[in-house]
DNA sequence: ACTCATCTATCTGAAATTTAGATGGCAACT
DNA sequence: AGTTGCCATCTAAATTTCAGATAGATGAGT
């Protein structure tokens, strides 16, 4: 049989340790082992991995692009070993995550970042449903947790946990005539406002609506497109506001009211009743650790 | 050295034939053999692969797991040898194909599925440039082959070849005032035009410009979406109408003049001056092959 | 120019691994 | 009950891998 993964590992190691030698030594092997396998490895693939002009070894082209591929195979062995050690630990070896978008776009990243280097052989999903509601997608099975922003009422299977508040902010185009003035409640009704649409009514679709003209969007993204036209204005998180292309060209001005209570609630939630394992319960835990 | 290439062969094509026996048959081997190295690789991994309480072994939880990893390991072990295959055959590593959004994403699609077969091992980078020009992608080296649209000039460095024309439609909202009539040249002058917007300058971008007032939209998605809400109308590539999800609430009116030449030529373009692989000699027969 | 250190390739013999073949025990089928 | 096909175990042979010794080449330092 050609090509195993003991040449694979020789070949690798030698190109990252610069020599024969080296490898040998960081493989706890004789130098000749080494060289034979590259030798080996060579002649079944039936090309040059190393020049071997000077006193140290040089990648060929194919070397370099084969190298690539070394390293996918030997990291691809290395999760099968894990895959099966989680085996072993009866960690969960899928979980679904609906997430809402109100939730901050870097506490998530920082939190998968984490989850990945604890369980890199648990497969995840990541739902963002748009037009879905979170808490359904728990309650139905679809997803395993949810992150969402909080419901007048939410049925009584779902057990949840307040991450914390994200802030709102009222955001027209430059041109847009309240762009310039501090803006009152009054001014935000005679203006058309768009929405966040979702697919299935429910109490939440109207929960930041002010005016009686809406236009709804189905993402965020194309919402902030919208109001830099100057088409609208829209309630948008602050953080969906900076990561979009076109926050230069917006307009975030301040509104007269203070009562306003625009700061929004975003709940974890999961089903009471379905059993969670060792990666839902980190993920659970890691979410409530993170103040946003 | 745990997890041998050749323990996980066994194991798949165990699980593959059914039996050790059969396994050991296909392989060319004793059935010891198989059975040693399944047994080796179960004590490496520290679990059981198959249940043995049959005469037929069957494959555990873990197993049918590990099986999903171990094909990937084998298949990656065999894309390595074709990678080294294809340095022999001097096929280009890598290619790199800028397209405009005008060419029917079917035909494009077909092509690049056929050349998937045919060039499993070049790295492949598609380029759509809605905000760039294909021709100066190409004539810069950023890309090896365009597809675009005709221009006026091309410059002399590049080649090209007409693949076929593309009919256009003007497209507007069903509650348009120009949906339900015989459309004349002063009508699509009288109404809001939107048109594909080019971050560069240049004589394309004017190209379909009919109206003084335009708005500029850089995806034909949100167009279509801008001009489902009335907001305009529109020139776009039938193809692009058609795999639109708003195409339902869309009106195509007829227009009142023929001489206007609304299919739009699309052309294949490449450097002169760079030598041609193997795997772009192929890609432009195959795209000059197909009419579109 | 000389010396020294480090490197790779080759060779030999030993160790380790893999394999084929024989065999026993078990399950499923007729 | 008899037959067939399977897996696990054992033994001996074949193959592969390895360590160690060695020769020759290269590069750095003096």
């Amino acid at each position: 049989m050609s090509v195993s993964l003991d040449q694979l590992q020789a070949f690798v190691v030698a190109a990252e340790t610069g020599s024969f030698s080296a490898a040998a030594r960081r493989l706890r092997k004789a130098q000749s082992a080494v060289s034979t396998q590259i030798s080996n490895l060579e002649e079944d693939l039936g090309l040059a991995l190393f020049s071997r002009a000077g006193r140290s070894p040089s990648l060929t082209p194919a070397g370099e692009r084969l190298l690539l591929e070394a390293r996918v195979i030997l990291d691809r062995r290395e999760h099968l070993i894990g895959v099966a050690r989680s085996f072993e630990a009866h960690v969960e070896q899928r979980l679904v995550v609906a997430i809402d978008e109100i939730y901050p776009e870097q506490a998530m990243a920082e939190v998968f970042a984490e989850f990945a280097r604890h369980f890199p052989h648990v497969e995840l999903e990541l739902l963002f449903p748009m037009m879905e509601d979170v808490s359904r997608l728990v309650l139905t099975g679809q997803a395993d947790i949810g992150v969402m922003w909080r419901q007048e009422i939410l049925p009584t299977e779902l057990g949840f946990q307040t991450l914390g508040w994200v802030p709102i902010k009222m955001v027209c185009g430059k041109q847009h005539p309240l762009a310039n003035v501090r803006v009152d409640w009054e001014d935000l009704k005679r203006h058309r406002q768009i929405l966040v649409a979702a697919r299935n009514d429910g109490p939440e679709k109207q929960r930041l609506r002010v005016a009686p003209e809406v236009w709804w969007v189905e993402s965020h993204w194309v919402i902030l497109q919208l109001v830099r036209q100057g088409i609208g204005w829209a309630f948008v998180s602050s953080h969906v506001i900076k990561a979009s292309p076109v926050a230069a060209d917006l307009a975030i001005p301040e509104l007269q009211f203070d009562d306003f209570d625009l700061p929004v609630a975003v709940e974890l939630v999961w089903h009471k009743q379905r059993p969670c394992g060792p990666a839902a319960k980190w993920l659970r835990e890691r979410f409530a650790a993170i103040r946003i």
